[in-house]
DNA sequence: GGGTAAACGGAGGTGACCCTCCGAATCATA
DNA sequence: TATGATTCGGAGGGTCACCTCCGTTTACCC
């Protein structure tokens, strides 16, 4: 017989490990680092990466499928929340520090952003965080003009501070805690602008002086 | 003689030529793109690219300053803002507007910020930062336990909204709105917690049940 | 233990990119 | 316009990473 319906152990373990190391690898050398290195470190030869991941984008795939699939295991923390705010607090919290600490996944997460133009980050969780958000907005502790996009914004955003080197890790917290402060309910907000040609008014540029820095 | 002060017209012209052609390639294709399509792109020789910039890194130093140079020319409104919070609001808008649109440059500065780790992006404008911040503090507008650093890291994560193929670019005035909300002086604030040892307190994961996703 | 299918390892072919080199072209100067 | 110095162009050698191929090894099942 064939068509197994489990692989073999030792085509588990490999798998695993590829992951795990890639992990590594990517944090440390980039999201483009040979493939040929990933092998040595896992130990296997190169014929293996390639039979697990016919290709370097099916391993980032991968790689962004292992992390959705993480992040699912906490959504019940967040349904069981005392309050819609809370559960935001905790979201945003735990999520981008969860990113700050796994410096591979922004890069994965730009990555599959190129590969599929129509799919962007976070998606996934779009019906719970949108299920928190319309909680918050009635407990009238979330502003009302915020979308559960605009969470997903923050925490990619929050999450991407790994990125530099570590400088800017130490200001992680503030930043999340100045945005939470941002987020909270007042009666004397001005709304947020649109999502529409928002940014293209900028590009006139009136209010900057003679030359000015020409973007492109 | 020899030892000219200024180079060729010639030398100079492909210079500008072929810094403005990288911004696009890099945007385009990333900052690891390859040199001998630069050299097609700027209508040069491979020889040309490497006369000017000896590698990569030299040419990414450049492109960094030139950005720094850029942004000089802008300070002086800045300072002339009527108050300290205009100012505040007119810089982050600017300048991440200024980034969103040059798509080129969050990647560059990680990657000055890896060949320098000593050197955090936007420490050229410190001095100014400083003042503008000292001036809102003194006003009240602007919450007291808030650093000129922490607004230039805003001012980075802001920009790298344009990195995700143009699907966060409708959101980041709206983001811009919030942090600036985020960021006014209110009477019942919380302050924010310090730079210090903020981001090793998460790595317990206390608060998450049983299989934590594994960082790193 | 024996047999079979699945998976492995790593040498090596292929292609891409980096970078140099030198004869040709261009610019500055008089 | 003529001369010399500077810069250019692009062919090509060297390197490195990708990816395949097949003889060998490992796991699974009886």
């Amino acid at each position: 017989m064939s068509s197994s319906l489990s692989p073999r152990r030792d085509a588990r373990r490999n798998h695993e490990r590829l992951l795990a190391e890639a992990k590594q690898l990517f944090a440390e050398r980039g999201i483009d680092a040979p493939l040929d290195e990933l092998a040595v470190r896992a130990g296997v030869g190169a014929g293996t990466v390639y039979r697990h991941f016919p290709n370097r984008d099916a391993l980032v795939r991968e790689l962004y499928d292992a992390a959705v699939t993480d992040l699912r295991e906490f959504a019940p923390q967040f349904l069981a929340a005392e309050t819609g705010w809370k559960a935001i607090e905790l979201w945003l919290d735990l999520v981008s520090g969860w990113l700050v600490a796994s410096p591979h996944l922004p890069a994965v997460m730009r990555r599959v952003a190129e590969l599929d133009p129509t799919h962007r980050p976070g998606t996934e969780f779009a019906p719970m965080m949108d299920a928190v958000v319309s909680r918050a907005k009635a407990e009238a502790t979330l502003r009302q003009d915020v979308t559960a996009v605009d969470l997903s914004i923050m925490v990619d955003m929050l999450g991407s501070l790994g990125q530099y080197g570590g400088a800017y890790l130490p200001y992680w917290r503030r930043q999340l805690a100045v945005m939470l402060d941002g987020l909270r309910a007042r009666p004397d907000l001005t709304p947020l602008p649109g999502e529409g040609q928002a940014f293209d008014e900028f590009h006139d540029m009136s209010h900057a002086k003679g030359s000015s820095p020409a973007p492109r």
